[in-house]
DNA sequence: TTGGCTCGATAACATGGGTTTTGTCGGAGA
DNA sequence: TCTCCGACAAAACCCATGTTATCGAGCCAA
């Protein structure tokens, strides 16, 4: 990125705030001005059926751009949700839509950024539609394990931030299952618990009942 | 868009092919120098799992480009494969890619496509994750009704061009209990069929039966 | 005509995961 | 200290969907 470029980065106008867990930040239906992109803390996406069914379709990480699809669409098509306490910056969308346009190595980050949660939903849709509890909540815990990260430098053990009913949300299942498909990961010694503490004891066996390949991550593409 | 910009458009060099049913446009792994608009003709992306299960993640439709994820990402995460008899526009990445950070009304555009593929794989994941098996079916009859009228201007009846196996490994279903739906929703006369030709006989009842609602689609944008 | 293929229909049976219920535990507050 | 509440746990039961198998229709090539 040329020295031109990042003071264009630079100038946005931006609002840091922190929000309290579980607090929406974008209800379906709306129409945004302002778009967020998360410093610290955890978000997701979900989205209602009419009798209030939720699923949970992504998982937003300190680094990325919680909106995006905001940028050109206009009516928002999902709920976000804070899932931990978050620190924010809130920058408006016209500012954001005219760097976009401007500046191309931003408009290709973004583009990046996007283009990479397009291939996750498709990963989950495998995920879902195709394998059983066991390798879908493995699968999930694969891709923490790596976002995590690279988005934070943490090791292989991690705070995992949510209730198994969440964890049940993002995955089609009911909490109940999770719970028994969490135990029987943990007897066979895949992963171990402490609270909501989960650790990975043997990653090539978690990675084998996942079919984990992060290739669907882009990593090498994912800092720009 | 403005008479420079649709120079600019026009310029793109291009050549027109047409490829027979099931023929593979890419390959996940793969790192394409082309990426093809559809003119006429429909294409599906899959996943596959190691032990060769399959989940086709969306259908591609007349007027949409069939990769835009290898405009910025270098290796394919999916198959794209050819659903009937296909002609498209092959257009080198590169061309395009200089359209899009060149041209603002043309970047826009891909970017709403972009966004929009984004929003129907989220409403997908709800579909798949939280639906039984006949409202997944009823949604994406109601699914393909909406968007086969604005894309081809038909009416409420259309040929379905997909065997049930297909249908089933989008719904995350087997053959046999796509079968055993398509038989249930048709005896319940919200549909009628003919060889493969579906007509949807009662539109209020079928959008009920799958909670179908369009904002998804995102349709005020989606021509452009 | 024959044979081989794919697709759809249907039946009998099996099971993964849902549902319901009841209980335990630990933290927050008074 | 006590109570309240949310999350986790676990057992019993059941149904939606998967599995396996068979058959026929349609189509195409030899």
């Amino acid at each position: 990125m040329s020295a031109a470029d990042r003071a264009l980065v630079a100038a946005l106008p931006f609002k840091v705030r922190t929000i309290e867990p579980s607090t929406y930040m974008l209800r379906e239906g709306q129409h945004p001005t302002r778009c967020a992109f998360i410093i610290e803390g955890l978000a997701y996406r979900q989205k209602l059926t009419p009798d209030g069914e939720r699923e949970i379709v992504s998982i937003i990480m300190p680094g990325e751009f919680a909106d995006l699809q905001n940028l050109f669409l206009e009516e928002s098509d999902h709920d976000i949700q804070a899932l931990t306490r978050l620190t924010l910056a809130d920058i408006p969308i016209s500012a954001l839509r005219e760097l976009v346009t401007s500046c191309r190595a931003a408009g290709e980050a973004l583009w990046i950024d996007a283009l990479i949660e397009s291939s996750i939903h498709r990963e989950w849709l495998l995920n879902i539609g195709r394998r059983n509890a066991r390798s879908r909540l493995a699968h999930l815990l694969c891709e923490f394990s790596v976002r995590f990260r690279t988005s934070a430098g943490a090791d292989m053990a991690y705070e995992l931030p949510m209730t198994q009913e969440q964890l049940g949300d993002a995955l089609g299942l009911t909490p109940v299952h999770v719970n028994r498909v969490l135990k029987s990961l943990e007897t066979d010694g895949l992963i171990a618990r402490k609270k909501r503490q989960v650790s990975v004891i043997d990653w090539p066996r978690l990675r084998d009942a996942a079919e984990f390949n992060e290739r669907y991550l882009h990593l090498a593409q994912n800092r720009s």
